[in-house]
RNA sequence: GGUCCGGUAGUUCAGUUGGUUAGAACGCCAGCCUGUCACGCUGGAGGUCGAGGGUUCGAGCCCCUUCCGGAUCGCCA
């Protein structure tokens, strides 16, 4: 009725044939007698030509309509190289308007990426009809699909999990959704679908896989969505951090080789002690394209009259072929430093037989000497210095360390580089408190079971806790989870919780496990990730068709928004 | 909650040490044009310079307050 072809498949071999086309009007020609229309639908675009300019006065661009008329070959020397469509087009003999666009559009579709987003957001239908944002959505779902197909030829099987649940122990704030038959109590939103794929485990089933949502009430980031998000959550039982490890890495060496041109690491994908991350990337999320590596010279200027130095931890940079660099660039680098609350940035160049530099004057000639030994000091290398508090002096590291990458162009970003930060502490200290908690999943088995938790230090027990980090974005978490109940109570007795506290707040799956756990583990690498990493997008709203804001509202159908007070009412809320 | 950057035409932006009537490009409207493909040409409309207050003879520009957006820290895997 509307069409015989879309827009992106009319080719040569159509020519002479009758054939009706419909789609949206991207752009007018006019030359007075004859018109040309590129005619765009979700395949593509094709030119129509028309001789009648009645259309123009009836609708205009972005105006839906329906052309019919028969397909014509186009003269050599206007052939269109630039759409798949251009050898041909369609001499329209009639056609119909399906759907004006009567109002001016906030924007024009073609330029939408380079709009305010709040006007994007709110006009998102006409920003979605962006080829290159369409496209990227239909990739998402192409990724989508293929993960599915990817963990189904694995031998999971997908389970939904409920969406109105309880309370789940990953450490944002809920999303409380308020109880109509019940006064006074709450729905959460999912966090994760830990406890029920937990609780599946425990029910026989051996590899369950979901195309999860998950819900967290935090704030937002470029690469991380405000309130919800998806995960390709997925545990397996009688499974070791080996078995979960093989099927990430043919997950997701499958996936990217699949959606990208760039190489892939490929498996087995390096693995990282957390320690060993913190140390050399200054980060538990390391961009492994970034050749530049921390070095810790802590101890090396305990005999040096340096004092921003003298027994405070030390790390240093070595950039390779950095001498060459104007002066401009080592202020900036200060600059940068300040800015993050460095004190300053200390550096050495490394010039014919020489250095040169700020610090240079604090070391004495064996000094200097054992420095370009340890650090193995190559002419035009410049060594930049670190230092701060035994906290923070890591994580400074690794900002100038990324810093360094950009600015220099030493990151690679030909190519796609995946590895496993491993050996995650187990407990930390609160800064505020004092007191001893879990850095991270409370469900994971602690490395050295109940006889860890019994004999060493908390604060030295590492868990089988492990991210996957792509290009320095952490894709996902996942464990060995702890599926013993009495290393379980164990280890939240020394977070500080009694045993009570588990059995009533962690109930069903304290419980489900004294009848029979097998040991299970398993992670959920965030979808949306994968997909902003495969499409080349730097912000994760980019590849959600119907994105919040960076405050958490839904800027097109008003979300949060208000209710009547008939709906408050149902469920007993009552506003302050 | 903190910090940084931004808010000027429908859109993207420019706007000098504070100085006459705030500009450009694209879009829009009108006219011309039979081979363009980001068509072209001619003309036109379009502005509470986010809002409020202050300094000044004079504010888009300086100061204060406030709202909004983005990035980021906190937070979050």
């Amino acid at each position: 009725m509307y069409r015989t072809h879309t827009c992106g498949e009319l080719q040569k071999k159509n020519v002479g044939q009758k054939v009706m086309l419909a789609g949206w009007i991207d752009t007018i020609r006019d030359h007075g007698g004859v018109i040309f229309i590129d005619l765009r639908d979700h395949y593509g675009m094709t030119q129509i030509v028309l001789n009648d300019d009645g259309i123009l006065k009836a609708s205009g661009k972005e105006s839906v309509i329906s052309v019919s008329g028969v397909v014509r070959e186009r003269a050599s020397e206007t052939v269109n190289t630039k759409i798949p469509t251009g050898k041909i087009e369609l001499k329209a003999d009639s056609y119909k308007i399906l759907g004006v666009s009567e109002r001016s559009l906030p924007f024009e579709i073609s330029e939408s990426r380079d709009t305010n987003e709040a006007v994007r957001l709110k006009y998102r239908f006409l920003d979605l009809r962006n080829p290159s944002l369409h496209k990227d959505i239909v990739i998402r779902s192409k990724i989508t699909s293929f993960i599915r197909k990817k963990m189904e030829d694995l031998g999971f099987i997908e389970i939904q999990t409920p969406i109105l649940t309880s309370s789940s122990p990953e450490g944002a704030r809920d999303y409380l959704v308020p109880s109509r038959k019940h006064k006074g109590k709450f729905y959460a939103l999912p966090q994760a679908p830990q406890i029920f794929k937990q609780l599946l485990m425990t029910s026989g089933f051996d590899r369950y896989f979901q195309i999860a949502p998950c819900f967290r009430d935090e704030d937002a980031r470029a690469d991380r969505s405000p309130g919800e998000f998806y995960q390709v959550d997925f545990e397996m039982a009688f499974a070791t951090l080996e078995d979960v490890f093989a099927v990430a890495e043919s997950l997701l060496y499958d996936t990217f080789s699949a959606f990208s041109d760039k190489k892939v690491s490929k498996p087995p994908f390096k693995r990282i002690p957390y320690a060993e991350s913190m140390q050399k990337y200054g980060s538990d999320k390391p961009d492994l394209r970034n050749p530049l590596i921390i070095e810790d010279l802590s101890g090396f200027f305990t005999d040096v009259d340096f004092a921003p130095f003298k027994n405070k931890p030390v790390r240093a940079i070595v950039a390779p072929d950095c001498v060459k660099m104007p002066k401009s660039f080592f202020e900036n680098m200060l600059a940068y430093a300040t800015s993050i609350g460095m004190k300053g940035l200390g550096y050495i160049s490394v010039t014919e037989n020489e250095y040169k530099g700020p610090i240079v004057k604090f070391l004495t000639e064996s000094k200097q000497k054992a420095l370009a030994e340890k650090l193995s000091l190559k002419k035009n290398d410049v060594l930049f210095f670190i230092s701060d508090k035994p906290g923070e002096v890591d994580k400074l590291a690794g900002y100038i360390r990324t810093e360094l990458g950009k600015r220099l162009n030493l990151t690679d970003t030909s190519r796609h580089e995946l590895c496993f930060v491993t050996d995650f502490p187990m407990f930390g200290i609160n800064e505020e408190t004092g007191n001893t908690e879990f850095v991270h999943n409370p469900f994971s088995m602690p490395q050295g079971e109940m006889e860890a938790l019994q004999t060493v230090n908390p604060l030295d027990i590492k868990a089988y806790q492990y991210d996957i980090v792509c290009n320095g974005i952490e894709l996902s978490s996942g464990a060995v989870r702890n599926h013993r109940p009495d290393i379980m109570a164990k280890a939240f007795e020394i977070a500080g919780y009694p045993k009570e506290t588990v059995e009533e707040k962690f109930s069903a799956l304290y419980n489900a496990f004294h009848y029979g756990a097998p040991p299970h583990a398993g992670m959920a690498p965030g979808l949306d990730r994968i997909v902003m990493i495969l499409t080349g997008n730097e912000n994760i709203r980019e590849v959600v068709a119907f994105p919040m804001n960076s405050n958490a509202q839904d800027l097109l159908l008003g979300a949060p928004g208000t209710v009547t007070e008939q709906q408050l009412r149902d469920i007993h809320i009552k506003l302050r």
